[in-house]
RNA sequence: GGUCGCGUAGCUCAGCUGGAUAGAGCAUCUGCCUUCUAAGCAGACGGUCACAGGUUCGAAUCCUGUCGCGAUCACCA
């Protein structure tokens, strides 16, 4: 039984005798810092069955408290909240317990629901950027922190690797490309075809402008330039499965891949399956031609085929071409069944995309529902705001995009100048600093990404973002770098349970730790990693105020010092295990 | 215009299913390296929680409306 069940059980004895009215539920919360008592009583609720003052209420129930509950040594009455003090003996079988507690925060993990989490989903023709970033660290976290709270999940990504975009990428690169190779530039792959991107913008928009000085509108010659007429016809022979064709893009393919997967390997992130357009969008023209047989679609007149929403409040949704080609919608019900299919075990997918897609996924989980799947009411669309610059939006065009490695690499970089001057890192080896660097930066920037509540846009300055005080990654970092310190100086045998009085700091710290379940559990259930992120900021807060003032090696008593070096042990496990679920890794020295 | 989201200190953000005097960090100012890592700690300054109503013992939080910002409303993905 629970604390809280156990004193409910006493205040409503108490009430029925005094006051003979029956309550069963009560109002708990954790006692404001600045008032004394571990937690507190609100008994204004409790007005609508007693009428009364409450300071002479909560006090009488205080009283009895105090006197029944063997864990409750002290009270307080202001205004109408009764504040509890637990006895040091309870909080201490609490710590003992919270101690003895292998994975300590992590449900096992066999008993709840296998899920499917989706992030990252890059298209082929491009490298990743600022805005993956944050898909990719949101995606990750919260599959992590899904399995921390006793899921099984699959990690996977859609590859949008079919379309006019790449078709351009690869027009480009038959044109200037030169047999050129990631093996014989020196360029990474996904790099490569990027570039072969933009060189197939700059020659498309040189046509028009070329066409629209020879008089065309430019309406007309976007649509009549040679380049995009090209690209089409590759397209329609990509569709046809045309040797030549699918032979470079494999081997276009290929490049990429290799690079998004070094760019997924530096940030931390990493899948268990991947699915890829070209392999599932037949699968959804072949769901849509069923539905429609069933009568949940309708065709119109020239034989495209829609959804009529209206009844839910939403429009009529278009779900196949007139010429029978799939929509964005087609391949995206085709990739959800696929995966079914694949693991029947699934009861439901979160799907990490930027919000702009929110009306989309409503769409999607509708139609689902509608075709009868019943791991349809288990959807969750893990819709984040953008990431915006000061100069303002991302824009590929412009050469306002972030890139992805650039970005690491800068915060790398960023870690190495300040660690230097600090000068902290004498006698490490060349590869243990550089090491060290890597999970510093990375370790900023994931902090600072994952601990803004995901719905909210995000202003991004490279320059400013990295700092290393207050609420920050590396803040954490080097809270947990000073435990490991501790831990290795105690040389002495700190395994055994003690007996002391309980400072108020020490007090605090322990409360702290007793929550770390029922925040995985939430972060789970709303898909948040800024819940965890904001936690252990506020674990380690404490844990700092309490580390400044009170001596940990040095305390007069033996059984003190052993306390406190088991109480350091223990937060610095559960800021390892917090900052794994954000995928951040954790120096041993810094 | 319809729909959805956001609006909290100069800046960046917390604030759980309504609860006590609104919480951090940055910036500014003041102390603290002869204790285990000062990438730290303690303190000061800073708020009409966009605005107006409503619900109630009680609202930053829930409801309605207004304003501001953004997204979306494609036979693009």
């Amino acid at each position: 039984m629970s604390i809280t069940q156990k004193i409910s059980k006493a205040v409503s004895k108490v009430l029925q005798t005094t006051y003979e009215v029956s309550v069963e539920s009560f109002e708990f919360q954790e006692t404001r810092k600045d008032f004394e008592g571990d937690i507190t009583l609100v008994v204004f609720p409790l007005l609508k069955h007693i009428k009364g003052n409450p300071v002479s209420i909560g006090t009488q129930i205080g009283e009895y408290l105090k006197e029944h509950v063997s864990e409750v040594v002290g009270f307080n009455v202001i205004k109408g909240f009764l504040n509890l003090v637990f006895s040091d003996d309870y909080l201490l079988s609490n710590f003992y317990e919270i101690r003895g507690t292998r994975q300590y925060g992590f449900a096992p993990q066999n008993s709840a629901e296998e899920l499917m989490v989706e992030y990252s989903s890059p298209n082929t023709n491009k490298p990743l950027h600022l805005g993956h970033i944050r898909n990719n660290l949101l995606g990750y976290s919260v599959a992590e922190i899904l399995k921390a709270a006793g899921h099984k999940v699959h990690k996977t990504q859609i590859i949008n690797d079919r379309g006019i975009h790449i078709c351009k990428s690869m027009l480009a690169y038959q044109k200037f490309g030169n047999g050129e190779t990631p093996e014989t530039t020196g360029i990474k792959g996904d790099k490569l075809i990027g570039n072969y991107y933009v060189k197939f913008d700059q020659m498309y928009r040189e046509e028009i402008s070329k066409l629209v000085a020879s008089g065309m509108v430019e309406e007309e010659a976007k649509k009549q330039a040679t380049s995009i007429l090209e690209a089409q016809k590759m397209l329609k022979k990509w569709e046809e499965g045309d040797q030549e064709v699918w032979a470079l893009w494999e081997q276009m393919n290929s490049w990429v891949y290799e690079g998004f997967d070094r760019t997924y390997h530096d940030l931390g992130v990493d899948f268990d399956v991947n699915y890829y357009e070209s392999d599932t969008y037949l699968l959804g023209k072949k769901i849509i031609m069923d539905g429609l047989a069933k009568g949940i679609f309708f065709q119109k007149e020239d034989g495209s085929v829609w959804i009529d929403l209206s009844e839910e409040g939403l429009d009529e949704k278009i779900l196949l071409r007139a010429d029978g080609t799939a929509v964005y919608m087609t391949q995206d019900i085709g990739t959800a069944i696929q995966r079914v299919n694949d693991f029947p075990n699934v009861k439901g997918m979160v799907y990490t995309v930027g919000n702009e897609q929110d009306y989309h996924f409503k769409v999607l989980f509708l139609i689902l529902k509608k075709l009868g799947y019943d791991w349809a009411d288990n959807l969750y669309h893990l819709s984040y705001g953008m990431v915006d610059l000061p100069e303002g939006k991302m824009k590929s065009r412009e050469g306002t995009v972030v890139d992805a490695d650039d970005l690491m690499q800068e915060m790398t970089d960023t870690a190495h100048e300040i660690s230097k001057e600090l000068g902290k890192l004498e006698g490490y080896s060349e590869a243990e600093k550089e090491d060290l660097y890597k999970i510093i930066g990375l370790g900023a920037l994931k902090y600072f990404i994952l601990k803004v509540d995901p719905k909210k846009r995000i202003l991004f300055d490279p320059k400013e973002s990295i700092d290393f005080n207050g609420n920050t990654g590396p803040f954490i970092q080097y809270t947990y770098a000073r435990i490991q310190s501790l831990l290795r100086k105690s040389t002495f045998d700190y395994t055994q349970k003690v007996q002391i009085t309980l400072d108020k700091k020490e007090r605090n710290i322990i409360k702290n730790l007793q929550t770390f379940p029922e925040v995985v559990l939430r972060a789970a259930s709303e898909h948040s990693p800024a819940l965890i992120a904001n936690y252990t900021y506020e674990l380690v807060k404490t844990y700092n105020t309490f580390y400044q003032s009170l001596p940990v090696l040095a305390a007069d008593d033996e059984s003190v010092r052993i306390f406190r070096i088991q109480l350091s042990q223990k937060v610095g496990e559960v800021l390892q295990r917090t900052f794994s679920l954000l995928g951040i890794k954790m120096p041993e020295r810094m």
